[in-house]
DNA sequence: TTGTAGGCGTTATCAC
DNA sequence: GTGATAACGCCTACAA
């Protein structure tokens, strides 16, 4: 017996069939306590433990579950997954990660692959490029539940967890109004992809509902990225009517616009506030702490292996699509709070 | 045939039998160029998979290899992760991932777990409190690659991936003695952890070698916490001779510093200096910038995987026991540049 | 060059 | 209650 003992292992020593031990082990009802009992002790006395591979492909399930990101090291996505292990892990599940750089072609051949590994579950936010669905219409004729979070597209029989973007958009513009300010300008990355465009109506019907006109020159697209948000608020203030606050749909534009200002001799908060988007941990070191939405990753990755275990335990029912949607929550620091 | 195609599919649909066609799809030298072909595009036409289960059932190999740390969703472990996964995917292994959350508890449940799903390899950063090493002598046992990264124990058999955290603590002492302070103050978190122990070797050694007598006072003991580092800085300074840089083990006891420094008169660089070690992401965005010690954790990532590769492929000859010391890297930022 | 048969560790379906 | 036996999908001696 060198390897790990097997069931064969434990029956032979009791002179029974491995039939009867994985009975026992089991808990099957028609079968003596004494049996039980007696198979239980050995096994313990042997360290048996039994072999996930052979009972995955017994019935087909892994106990596996992949979970796909542009980048495991960015800390939003980090942040999910910390999620969705904390929740797996006690159910027995096994969470296996990929990222895909941003690629849609990687997407592809990760999916393939995790198809492969025969997973019982695939939780993925998209490359920021996916478009083409063909490789997800595989993922669901098996039956195996996909679930999307944060990045997502319009598919049916697909569930997803993202957090109310225009909400968190709403309630972002709402506070800079509510601070004095009715000349603000919306930072946004691309419009076409359907969370930055909630948060550009999110931002829209705040100032309807603050009769505050809608001036196209305030919104402007740009990279998430610290030198285009310098960029950005250069031009803006040199509009003939300049903002007086800015709310940017990523920290690093708002970081950007923030040392443009600084340097420039204007006073954040005073003359123009600024709020950013994702609260990544540097906005609250920053000496000037700065305001943002937090997108509750935690939460958004515990929610998203919840919506995986019921559609899991949902067995080959009718397809149920979930969409959760959860509330993001804006964190108010030193960059917008005028006082 | 509902589920996936198997072998058999399609060897009844070639009149052959599963051997030949699995010999074929292995590209098996002593079979017909023909056949081989024909197996192929069937295969292809059948959309045909492999089922990684029956494999790794059949070989005792899962392709899979565990991946453990405290958190998952602390910059430095998740970039170490990302360099493990992108080198390992291209090889057809999946990363199967798990957090101790620092208890020693966990990571024995988790260790059992990694074991019992058959992995080839296990690539820990052991949770601070472990020092019992029972767990890690069964994987050993099973000739399963274990490797240590950043925080290891002594083991026999063992393989580990670290950086030089003498060279680091060194280097970044030097640097501040460079820029003329004599006066350095050493942050550390637990001088018995070993880590942390070189860490105060290689400042300690920084001093000799420039004749700069080492003073006990200025070795202080903090959780890697801004409130600590404020109030550590506080009681350095309230020394009669009080130091003139400051090098801490973790950059929030180094920001904690600089915050107290800054609101109460005394200005960085200028007065007093300040190095972290780590660089997170937040010490380029401060206002001042701050001078931190990079642990290169995309290379020990990738080390790590580098690593494991080669042992798991020198199959089960003699225990290699391979110890990699990368070198960090000082990032000079205006924290610490006197100019 | 290809077919036959057995096995990896479990569980499920029959029987007894 | 428990024992045979087949099966999950694949690989690999051993034959032919």
């Amino acid at each position: 017996m060198k390897g790990k003992p097997t069931i064969y292992d434990i029956a032979k020593k009791l002179n029974i069939t491995a039939a009867t031990v994985s009975r026992a082990l089991n808990n099957n009802p028609r079968i003596s306590q004494a049996t039980k009992e007696l198979v239980l002790k050995t096994a313990k006395d042997m360290n048996y433990e039994p072999n996930k591979l052979a009972l995955a492909l017994k019935k087909g399930k892994s106990n596996n579950i992949g979970v796909v990101v542009p980048y495991i090291n960015r800390n939003f996505f980090s942040s999910v997954i910390r999620g969705i292990e904390e929740e797996l892990f006690p159910k027995g599940y096994n969470v296996i990660i990929s990222q895909t750089h941003e690629s849609a072609e990687r997407e592809v051949d990760i999916i393939n692959n995790l198809l492969n590994a025969q997973v019982e579950g695939i939780i993925i936010s998209l490359a920021k490029f996916t478009k083409n669905t063909k490789h997800f219409e595989q993922v669901l004729k098996k039956n195996i539940p996909l679930i999307f979070f944060d990045r997502y597209q319009e598919m049916g029989g697909v569930s997803s967890v993202t957090i109310d973007d225009y909400q968190g958009s709403y309630d972002a513009t709402i506070h800079l109004i509510e601070q004095g300010c009715d000349r603000i300008a919306h930072l946004t990355v691309d419009p076409t992809l359907s969370i930055y465009k909630h948060r550009l109506e999110g931002y829209q019907q705040a100032l309807i509902d603050h009769s505050i006109p809608f001036r196209e020159e305030l919104v402007v697209k740009l990279k998430s990225d610290m030198e285009e948000g310098k960029r950005v608020a250069e031009n803006l203030m040199a509009l003939e009517n300049p903002p007086n606050a800015i709310f940017s749909t990523s920290d690093y534009g708002a970081l950007g616009a923030i040392k443009w200002l600084q340097t420039n001799g204007y006073k954040v908060p005073e003359d123009v506030c600024v709020v950013g988007f994702s609260n990544e941990p540097f906005t609250q070191f920053l000496d000037l702490s700065m305001s943002s939405v937090d997108q509750v990753p935690l939460e958004m990755g515990k929610m998203a292996a919840q919506v995986f275990l019921e559609q899991v335990n949902d067995g080959n029912n009718v397809k149920i699509e979930k969409k959760v949607v959860l509330s993001p929550s804006l964190i108010i620091r030193q960059s917008s709070t005028k006082k």
